[in-house]
DNA sequence: GACAGGCTATAACCTCTACTTATACCGATA
DNA sequence: TATCGGTATAAGTAGAGGTTATAGCCTGTC
């Protein structure tokens, strides 16, 4: 038995459904069902009544639940605990992140890392990639999110690499004709329209300029309005309808909620992005920044919601 | 988190040495290296200071024992409780074994089984494989544990069969000359030698068979002496210098302790023996069935010893 | 000082667990 | 009866956690 599977079981017998359990756990419902399963021949008998309508904690599984509670409280006791006794390097945790990461994902998480550890300090740099590796190379941060793939020169260095969270590089688009009718753009009318970019440097300019050159296109060929150092002056500079860009999903999703940015695709091409946490070297890392790594990039976890 | 790593975590504690606390739980010593790692890295903070001659817990672990040992005790009063709730059909369980089995590793696990679910009321019958198989096939057991293979026409039931146990077959000899001052003894040799053997139907007798054939032998070709329906009746026939028999290491250590017989192994041939646990459907069993199941053949659990 | 013997760490390999997706199945409701 | 919301099952895959073999490090002994 381990803790997550009592994780798991309180929260079904709280929503009283695998199925819903499973999007709370960013699970697929198959995996809670076998999950339970083996809990249920791990203490030899039923725990939940099955129906069509969802599940019913039976009267041992009432018992189980009643336990599995208690334990976790505990451990959580255990983890404040632990908290209070790490000494003051220890505690302190900086992380540095590139524009869109930064800005619109990173801070929630930290926030929900600050609720669990509330005696730990964290510090955000918002930096562009390449500004972000060198801190990361001088110590100056422990921690980094960063698109995959890095750029090619620092692959010397061997930094660590987690994949933690999968996104999509869109074309944002004021919110009006002609782009308020579509929903995808071809290369060819991305060429002719006015486009904002980031400045050199940028993790999403370095993805689009890698995307492109696959097409055998450069900057060059592009219309090229601005260059911004600034995802927030991108957008602003977008919504007052001045031309296109190109970011990371992440970063609008209060403006396309909201109706100020148009988002598009780029017809048959693909924009995923990965974002990578980064580091010099498991061992280097302090208890916080373990635990950060474990917050994040764990089995299990997805704290960017 | 996992409860064995508690458990584990425990163990290392209270023995204060890696390769120790491996030799408790019958893991290797790079195996609770590696868990006491992840536990550390779980944490995000050391747990034990290594040295030459051992480990000790660093402040940390001493908090993080505290409290591994109360959520251990915890688990353990959820485990009582829940035998508490079960019926009286769900607290019955009754086990058929083949005779060394049945009557030399099994009750040793029994006693173990019931020290940990008190309530529990287990019955045990002993039988040659044939027998046993039909009072599983009948219901009238809910487990068996008998010998690798199963006799073949067994295989259409389609028993859930696990392996439990891994043994040898040894030749048992009187502890005298010529017997006493050899280690193996040829095939050859053993044609000659006055043999006692089991019972038609007996899994160590069928074992044999096989090997034998695999030779080209049957047991025509050999002196057999005696067949004989009990096991003890044969220890003590041979231990009287009447003979030699054949049977599992298992059922002779107190007498090869006691020097009141003598094994040998039969020169360049193999007699593996795997123990298996065998019943009808997991569906089928109750709680107590399972949880024998989980207590004999789950990972980690050795309770032959 | 060199060496043997206790201990832990690391590496390479393998097996089994716990996911995934796709699909079946089951009962309630329209 | 068809559909919808729910769980179960199957087949395939990645990673955790085990194994053995071996390295490296300190201590006690010669």
């Amino acid at each position: 038995m381990n803790l997550s599977q009592f994780e798991l079981l309180c929260e079904v017998a709280r929503v009283k459904s695998f199925s819903k359990a499973a999007k709370l756990h960013h699970l697929s419902q198959p995996a809670v069902s076998s999950q339970i399963q083996s809990i249920e021949d791990f203490y030899g008998t039923r725990l939940f009544e099955r129906s069509t309508s969802g599940v019913t904690l039976t009267s041992t599984g009432q018992l189980v639940y009643q336990f599995a509670k208690e334990i976790l409280k505990q451990h959580d006791e255990l983890e404040k605990s632990i908290d209070h006794l790490l000494n003051e390097t220890n505690q302190k945790l900086v992380i540095g992140a590139s524009s869109a990461i930064g800005n619109y994902a990173i801070p929630c998480s930290i926030w929900t890392f600050k609720e669990k550890y509330p005696n730990t300090q964290v510090k955000l740099e918002i930096r562009n990639t390449e500004n972000i590796l060198s801190l990361l190379e001088e110590n100056t941060i422990h921690l980094a999110m960063l698109e995959d793939p890095l750029p090619e020169q620092y692959y010397k260095h061997k930094f660590v690499e987690k994949t933690v969270l999968h996104d999509e590089l869109v074309i944002i688009a004021p919110p009006k004709p002609p782009w308020i009718n579509m929903r995808f753009i071809t290369l060819e009318e991305l060429k002719k329209a006015p486009l904002i970019i980031r400045e050199e440097g940028s993790g999403v300019r370095c993805m689009f300029e890698n995307v492109i050159s696959s097409h055998s296109l450069s900057l060059s060929d592009f219309n090229i309005e601005t260059e911004m150092g600034s995802l927030e002056a991108i957008k602003s500079t977008v919504e007052a309808g001045l031309g296109l860009s190109i970011c990371s999903n992440l970063a609008i999703r209060k403006e396309v909620r909201s109706g100020s940015i148009h988002p598009l695709k780029i017809k048959d091409i693909e924009l995923k992005v990965d974002y990578l946490l980064v580091y010099k070297d498991e061992k280097q890392l302090n208890a916080t920044a373990r635990r950060f790594v474990r917050f994040i990039a764990g089995p299990g976890s997805d704290p960017f919601c």
